[in-house]
DNA sequence: CATGAATGAGAATTCATTCAT
DNA sequence: TATGAATGAATTCTCATTCAT
């Protein structure tokens, strides 16, 4: 329906890449403290320190704004699978699968309300971003790995939304979130995976 | 913080008891159809057929609205669980989660759209806290039954987290649903509560 | 510009006299406690425990409620005034002067609230009932006075206006009315009327 | 319980000098033609050529408006009190007095319509407390000028409120103001403070 | 007569976006 | 390029008044 705003330019220089990155985090404070309701371009404009014409230099809307931080996210998210596959190398399955929970939960401990709102509150008038780069680039990692391990790779996007959705519901929703995060979602997926059974020690 | 807001006043004629279900009526359907964001109460109002003022003789404001709506998906998530249960009943633990989340589809189904705002819009600053009675009533009828499976009823709150994770998650977010969700997320559940894994025939 | 409005018809029946004085009775309160602006038709009906279509029955408009009120008020003043001239019948004029400056203290300082706005917020857009008979027979009386004291009877309408302005500006405005009221005033009244000063005991 | 609004920001640029200027204006405009009741902000907004959304750049809100017309009305007073005292440097106490209420009244002439909404109309629930800044200068001016004539100072608060009132009463409320006003105005206030009577010429 | 549901014009205020400087 | 004043469409909500029952 609507595309996908993007940034307006690539910043090149120094003064510009320092208010992209002023902007950038002002949004992602006010989105984490106050919610989306609180999000508007003057306030993002005003904390980050510059005028909101040089908001829109850089961004063409609002939309374009939280696209970028949406963008963000992914790269975060897909360096920390990453960083989690390369530091359980070689263990089993189960382990490595852990390891990957345990970086996602990390991941979206350190910022809760920020990514609170930007998994719940993508303006629905805009697509769901279902065919980023990112996804993708996510989903080949998953794959390659399900493969590497035996198991069937052509679930690796399923398992990726059920991380996904097990993260946010558990995590993001929950005023206490139980402990044994890690533990609770490695068995839900390890089920879904059909992995052996792991006693619990 | 804020107050979970409530209807103005329970209309006693028959007239205004039409006009209230106009208006939930028209909610819903706006909101299925464009969001949160397009959701205003003029709007509401027009395509409810009553005059603005009208709304406002039964809800307070928007939020009571929304509030509503919500609660009416409460009322019916809790009533197809019971009768899944009920149909069900006798039948090994795996069937009736199978039957659980079979229900939960189902109903979500019916009214996609409107779920996934009501489940994923509802502004942040004023999400009604996890303790609603709804919320409670689900949690004990999943204990009882856990328990009458000779399960740990400690669980059950968790088990509709992840549940309500993964319906929404798999089913609302996914552009193309993956077949077979139903026995993904039983499978998923299954994995989480220790139950013996079933062959898939 | 707009006709003072009139109460829409006398009440004839017992019921139809109870409901007028419970609605003024209810307009008295509000206006008393929470200023004109909190002052609204619904909410008077609501609290004279009638419906909204009855006040309309018996006023033509909001602002009809209020001119009933002044009315109220008007008589209320004449018939303190003529007691404190019969109460203090014979004696000096300063004495006399004494005596109404304190009825209508005492008036005001009964009903504090309600009087502020009665004598502060009557709607720009209604003129000033200046010429209401109330005011006429007062101006009567005060006039009768004057000469039966030998003073110059044409000062009835300025002496009435000082004193009035005089007991509203002292009495309502001040958050902490200073002692001595009564004396204050006269002596400013005297001084007008060219009264021989009377030593303060 | 409510607090005292406070413009904005103060404008630096020319235009907006400009602007604030209308908008003060055409409030003021407003006010004096039709009253409270006929002013929304709108309206001003209109008047003064600017958008909507100007005016509530320099005012938060409408009460906001309001109250720089009044703390402008005061700022008039207090300089129109000066110059009076300057005027009559050394001259009798009453004259200086009938110096004084010649100014107020030339001051209240000049903006009929407005000052008696300023001062009559000014919404009662969020009066400002008497003990606003320009009260308190002022009171300071007459209590010196009472001390320097012998007077008791401590009858400042109460004359400037009974010159208030007199002038508002005699002055805003009457159809048709008396004639020789400063003369019966300061006349009621030097009865008041004991002056000694000076014979009409 | 009494009622109160229904109405809708109107009021205050916000905020994304533009554009002159 | 950066700025921020200006804008006005859009939104929420109120309340005087009517009229069918």
């Amino acid at each position: 329906m609507h595309d996908i705003p993007q940034p307006r330019k690539a910043p090149r220089q120094n003064r510009s890449c320092h208010a992209v990155a002023a902007i950038l985090e002002a949004a992602a404070r006010i989105l984490a403290s106050d919610g989306y309701a609180a999000f508007n371009t003057n306030r993002v404009a005003e904390l980050a320190g510059v005028g909101i014409g040089s908001l829109y230099q850089y961004f063409p809307n609002k939309q374009a704004l939280v696209a970028a931080l949406h963008r963000r996210h992914g790269e975060e998210t897909l360096a920390a699978l990453d960083a989690a596959l390369a530091a359980s190398d070689g263990r089993p399955p189960r382990e490595q699968l852990a390891a990957m929970v345990a970086a996602a939960l990390d991941l979206h401990r350190r910022e809760l309300g920020l990514h609170r709102v930007l998994e719940r509150e993508w303006p629905a008038f805009d697509e769901p971003p279902a065919s980023n780069p990112q996804d993708a680039a996510l989903s080949q990692r998953v794959a390659a790995w399900l493969q590497a391990c035996g198991l069937e790779a052509g679930r690796a996007e399923v398992l990726l939304r059920m991380a996904d959705s097990l993260v946010h519901g558990l995590l993001l929703d929950a005023g206490t979130p139980p402990a044994g995060l890690e533990q609770l979602i490695t068995d839900a997926l390890a089920g879904f995976l059909g992995l052996p059974a792991q006693p619990h020690p």
